[in-house]
RNA sequence: GGCGUCGUACCCAAGUGGUUUAAGGGAUCGGUUUGCAAAACCGCUAUUCGUCGGUUCGAAUCCGACCGACGCCUCCA
């Protein structure tokens, strides 16, 4: 099955079609480090991950983009709360950004532009605006004038019946946008110069310049969480598109929010989850689990039900991978029918839970020849790729150590006397040293073939 | 007010016209196995998909109305 992917712009699931063979271009749009994001964010986050790697399993060569917002209204107010610098602000939240991003298993991006690496380059692309009668200037600010851009409202139908109402008198129309912003006393020394004074670029710029610059403004896909979509995208769109032949995107993809009692997860309502603590608390494995066990078109709530629910799964799979020998990688890569729905799942727009569904119907088959001892060197093989194919998208297992091949000498130890005690039928001292072991973080089973080693996770 | 998304078992969550008399995970109960425990396996748990109508040979899936939840329209992943 072909990769399918659900477009905002129509609505609806469309066959991907790359607009240079093998190579696709993505950009999202990425945190305002001003704060430390949160589990919301990181959902976004982590689907922008998903595209990636659902794209590379295709045979796609991706070149990815995701943006630091460092130019913004509440870094402003940060660097006049604590009395600092701009660079002092956004480089301590990039980093987070970057940690958290890193410890949640992200690949890497090929960029990670920053705005105020390109502020000149949006100063020229406003400077081209105005000269196309797209944009004018008003007190030092500049607005894009929709009125001139027919095609204004391709995310939204827009109600042209209130402009009446409409007090602010500082623009020509009230969806006009800011693309640079006049300098204000609170701005500080956060200004740069340009032709109509010292001012900084408007965010729906920032984003814009970003991708014509590093992708000449052609990408394939370009990715946002939900509430981005219009104004952000719709504005970024505009100015671009005004002034090139082509479409800044062939696809847009939104992802969903992220709630919490029934509310978007946010820091103004102060109801976030701080990814750090909960990664501390229940490793990044269950975290991304987490975030891929709902579509990414749906909304979720979050509780620690959920994560406890994901814990169990993520221990039913490490105990089947347990039971998996590491294979030669290089033999019988052959994808089977059960390889093949899994993968279908993923390209029928990144259907993570039917994916999940596949591939626990596979591990309760094998399980069950596991139990039969029916389990043959074709069933590891398979089960082998399979799991090697699951976590390339999912990442949540450690494949390059399924055996335990190094146990201590102390461990072994008390393994051999335990097998003594049980030869003689002593259950007391049997169980004394099963627990001994589970204090020193090794679970003893016992089996038909006698003891079986695991160490928690 | 305008635009849009969603409502599936005890909880989570796929499915969006017939292969589904609704995947998968968690939970409960019963069973197999076991010295015990754990794990694993088997079985039970939605004749039903917010409500009411309509279209159709056939609908959870399409259409309409209503109820409920959420989001965007101002910064927001």
């Amino acid at each position: 099955m072909s990769l399918k992917l659900y477009n905002s712009l129509t609505s609806k699931k469309e066959i991907f079609k790359s607009i240079s063979g093998k190579k696709v271009k993505t950009y999202g749009c990425g945190p305002t480090v001003y704060n430390s994001p949160h589990l919301g964010n990181f959902r976004t986050f982590v689907f922008y991950d998903l595209l990636n790697r659902v794209l590379k399993m295709n045979g796609y060569k991706t070149e990815t983009a995701v943006n630091i917002t460092d130019i913004d209204d509440k870094i402003i107010d940060k660097v006049n709360e604590q009395k600092t610098t701009l660079k002092e602000v956004t480089s301590k939240y990039e980093l987070s950004f970057m940690e958290l991003s890193s410890s949640l298993k992200i690949l890497p991006n090929n960029y990670n532009p920053r705005a105020t690496d390109y502020v000149n380059q949006m100063i020229e692309f406003i400077q081209t605006l105005i000269d196309n009668d797209l944009a004018y200037e008003m007190d030092g600010n500049i607005f894009f004038s929709i009125e001139k851009y027919p095609h204004y409202g391709k995310f939204v139908k827009i109600n042209d019946d209130l402009e009446i109402e409409d007090i602010d008198l500082s623009k020509k129309n009230r969806s006009d946008f800011t693309l640079w912003k006049a300098r204000k006393e609170k701005d500080g020394e956060i200004f740069w110069k340009s032709q109509w004074g010292e001012g900084r670029p408007g965010w729906h710029t920032e984003c814009a310049v970003m991708i014509k610059t590093l992708f000449n403004g052609q990408l394939d896909i370009h990715c946002g969480g939900i509430d981005l979509k219009f104004p952000h995208h719709e504005n970024e769109s505009a100015q671009i598109e005004a002034i090139q032949k082509h479409n800044l995107s062939n696809y847009w993809l939104h992802a969903e929010h992220l709630n919490v009692d029934n509310e978007k997860m946010s820091k103004s309502l102060g109801n976030f989850v701080d990814v750090k603590k909960l990664i501390k608390e229940n490793g990044s494995n269950i975290v991304r689990l987490f975030l891929l066990s709902a579509h990414y078109r749906t909304k979720v709530s979050f509780n620690q039900k959920k994560i406890d629910d994901c814990k169990k799964m993520i221990n039913k799979i490490n105990r089947f991978a347990s039971n998996i020998i590491k294979s030669d990688e290089k033999i019988n890569l052959k994808f089977s029918e059960d390889h093949n729905k899994f993968i279908d799942a993923l390209n029928d727009d990144l259907n993570t839970p039917e994916a999940l569904g596949v591939f626990f119907s596979f591990v309760t088959k094998m399980n069950k020849k596991i139990a039969e001892n029916s389990f043959n060197d074709s069933d590891n093989i398979k089960s082998f790729i399979f799991l090697k194919l699951f976590n390339s998208i999912f990442d949540i297992i450690d494949l390059d150590n399924l055996q335990e091949n190094e146990i201590p000498k102390e461990v072994q130890d008390l393994l051999v006397s335990r097998q003594e005690a049980r030869d003689n039928k002593d259950w007391k001292l049997s169980d004394n040293l099963r627990d001994k072991l589970s204090e020193m973080g090794w679970i003893v089973e016992d089996s038909v073939d006698g003891q079986n080693l695991l160490k928690k996770k």
